[in-house]
DNA sequence: GCCAACGTTGGC
DNA sequence: GCCAACGTTGGC
């Protein structure tokens, strides 16, 4: 059974375009340090799971691309690079805390953005429109997942 | 830069 | 287990 999900990068992180540059289009979601949406990842995500790669904290936030799960939750390795942002010294190798997925780019889209997905009544209860959402990766209805696929292609 | 909303921490 | 204080997210 697939599920969809939207997942939030910054892009002066990893933009889509940084993404679509990388080996076989493919990146690890590294530095996701909040439990439920590491959960999303270990827990829930199959490969080949779909994902709308959303565009945050910029000046157009919106969604901007597909993608799909490409692989396994695997220990996020920056949790233990000393030295980096994402660094955890409470996370041992033996037991690793915090875990990720790599995440295959499918296809640039335009920009779907905040003010046209909130212009869409059917998309009311699409998460990352709700007020006060600050979950990185969220799971995105069948319905909601069609809905948004048609719209990017206009 | 502002600030609302939320998650985490830590004292008790 | 409660909850105040603090830190972070992220749109605007």
């Amino acid at each position: 059974m697939t599920s969809y999900w939207l997942m939030k990068s910054e892009p002066s992180e990893c933009s889509i375009d940084d993404a679509l540059a990388a080996n076989k289009a493919t990146v690890p979601w590294v530095g996701v340090r909040n439990y439920q949406a590491r959960n999303f990842m270990r827990d829930a995500m199959r490969v080949g799971d779909g994902v709308l790669f959303y565009h945050s904290s910029c000046a157009e936030p919106g969604i901007v691309g597909t993608a799909r799960v490409a692989s396994k939750p695997y220990p996020d390795p920056t949790q233990f690079e000393v030295g980096s942002p994402y660094f955890d010294a409470r996370s041992k190798p033996a037991e690793p805390r915090w875990m990720l997925v790599d995440v295959q780019v499918v296809a640039k889209t335009r920009n779907l953005a905040l003010p046209e997905l909130r212009a869409v009544p059917a998309l009311g209860e699409l998460l990352v429109l709700k007020k006060g959402n600050r979950l990185s990766i969220t799971p995105v209805s069948a319905l909601h997942w069609q809905l948004i696929g048609k719209l990017l292609q206009t």
